[in-house]
DNA sequence: CGTGAGTCTCTATCATTGATAGAGAACTCT
DNA sequence: AGAGTTCTCTATCAATGATAGAGACTCACG
């Protein structure tokens, strides 16, 4: 079975799933695929180029191609509907969004940026109100799954942190968390309610989860 | 003079302004204080608290006091001066967002929180409503900040780019990127028209910028 | 055949880093 | 002075990214 970057990438990608990022070793890399770890860098430059290999896997894995709206459908509901995409993309993996965000050049997310500005374009949105609205719904989305994603503190960092004390702070923060899952949201909902937010603006108040 | 953790963070700061954060270990920190590096393990459990320590100072060298808005100020640009100021903590320092994005649990980011929420809830907005939309915010800039803080690529992955192909390939988003700066606008200009995008709605156009 | 140029993988080895163990100095309070 | 606490030291680990350079394997060409 011959090694070359192509697998070298997927079973980089099973290993970040296994152990994280912080999994992804150049020597657990090299043993699960039989061979010694100095042998990757004839194949990949460094470790940087291998982040990067692996994030343009996870955006392929979940954008194989890239689909313009159908003529009827609005692109507000589109648009959201591919930062939804984005979003699952980076949450399939641990530490996706960190893998993004270090990933320098991605073209699959230029490629994704070009789509969403050509398509608002050619529904008449002026260019620069497209290169805003896109711009900004790319770089919330991985904001938002960043922090979504980020390792729940460990132990370490929570003996010393009080529940109630921290309620009691910062009651405003609990009351519109509380409130919000109350009524059965979801974090999935959170977040698209958080895109509608930019996409119809505060005015649109978003209407029963279907 | 005492090795006490407030000197180790502010020397970290400086340490990190110096060589950013890869640059940040425990022999250059410690050697700097004049100290071995083991010693910093008394004041400190491990690196990753180290990295929050320093999340929290950066945040308290922009954010000394919150402010609410004046009476007569609107909300809404209230919270863009609020975004705006968090934006310029994080570029304040190199590796700024990634500090912030790295650190976990951080109580000034949390106070920020609050303030945003019930000033906007003081202003009638539904707390729901508050919640979302000061998550937005929050998110998104780190978000931004983020990718605007991303390194340079550096020569080794540039060697194969091709600005011309790159051209060619995602024509929608050069146009969008020569379009905005030719009018004289900067990168300030930009992450405040994509701010607004957030907190007017896209209905509203940004008038000339001042 | 067989030999030489690529292509790929190996062993050996670095320097750097975060972290711990445990000895010892320094300071404080009685 | 002595005991206990607080702080810093030396010595040392294991893990990691990376490089140097030797060797094997393949395959076309003579």
């Amino acid at each position: 079975m011959a090694l070359d970057k192509q697998r070298i990438v997927t079973e980089a990608v099973a290993l970040l799933d296994a152990e994280g990022l912080d999994g992804v070793t150049t020597r657990k890399l090299a043993a699960r695929l039989g061979v010694q770890s100095p042998t990757l860098y004839w194949h990949i430059p460094n470790k940087a180029a291998l982040v990067t290999a692996i994030a343009e896997a996870i955006l392929e894995q979940q954008f194989p191609e890239l689909a313009s709206p159908a003529p009827e459908e609005r692109w507000q509901d589109w648009l959201i509907g591919l930062a939804g995409r984005l979003r699952r993309a980076l949450l399939a993996h641990p530490d996706g969004a960190r893998i993004i965000a270090a990933s320098q050049l991605s073209l699959k997310m230029a490629a994704i940026s070009e789509l969403a500005m050509s398509t608002l374009v050619g529904r008449d949105i002026p260019l620069r109100q497209a290169r805003l609205i896109v711009l900004t719904v790319l770089r919330f989305t991985v904001g938002y799954v960043l922090e979504e994603q980020a390792g729940r503190p460990d132990a370490d960092a929570l003996d010393g942190f009080d529940m109630a004390a921290y309620a009691t702070a910062y009651p405003t923060v609990m009351a519109g968390v509380t409130e919000y899952f109350q009524a059965g949201r979801t974090v999935d909902d959170l977040f698209r309610d958080c895109l509608e937010q930019i996409i119809h603006g505060p005015a649109a108040q978003s209407g029963p989860t279907s």
